[in-house]
DNA sequence: ATAACATATAGATGATTGTCAATGCGTTGA
DNA sequence: TCAACGCATTGACAATCATCTATATGTTAT
């Protein structure tokens, strides 16, 4: 987990929606007609969050038959707790003021 | 703290220059003359950016006399550590599956 | 085979974003 | 008072994004 890493999964949990869909995870594995419920958008934009978090590997995707199950990928999540976590507690070099 | 919030600060942490203005606040009070340095970017663009993180409560601004001094909002910044960390915990209502 | 279903992909569109040059505004020092 | 300085604001622009409709792909059941 390095910065450019970590500014991807900011900006994928920047979404209001896919903030939500992380959230519904944590309660364990969904499939996407589940999620979709939740939410009052298309199948595609759904779809379309869906492959965001995949990107940045926060969610992994299953396919089983017609069905796509989604986990949320704790390991992730937990590094990048740890390195922003760690990004405002460490001190870095540059001690410059004015 | 609530999603709304959360979101605001991912979104405002999902920009890589940001995040690495975060980083070098939390070393302690900056002024803006000293995080343009470590930047490649034009003085709106850095108050652009600083403008966001104020306004999700991030950073706090303070003038003194020409200069503006930067400081990191380490309860903000917490707030948001145990948001984000609850929501990938504690499990929501939701108990449907396929 | 074929129809129904679950999801992904493609393409389009309006909104948002990051960036810059130009300029404005308050402060400091000569 | 006036010039220099530090920073904010404005306006513009290209790039990215969230969303939709339409369609494609793969799967299950009849």
């Amino acid at each position: 987990m390095n910065e450019t890493d970590a500014a991807l999964i900011c900006k994928a949990l920047g979404d209001p929606n896919r903030l939500k869909i992380v959230k519904i995870l944590a309660d364990g594995e969904k499939c996407a007609c589940v999620l979709l419920e939740a939410f009052q958008i298309t199948q595609p934009t759904l779809s379309h969050h869906m492959k965001i978090l995949c990107s940045c590997n926060l969610v992994q995707a299953s396919k089983e038959g017609k069905w796509s199950h989604y986990t949320l990928n704790r390991r992730t999540f937990d590094e990048f707790i740890s390195f922003i976590t760690k990004t405002t507690t460490s001190p870095n070099d540059e001690k410059e003021n004015c």
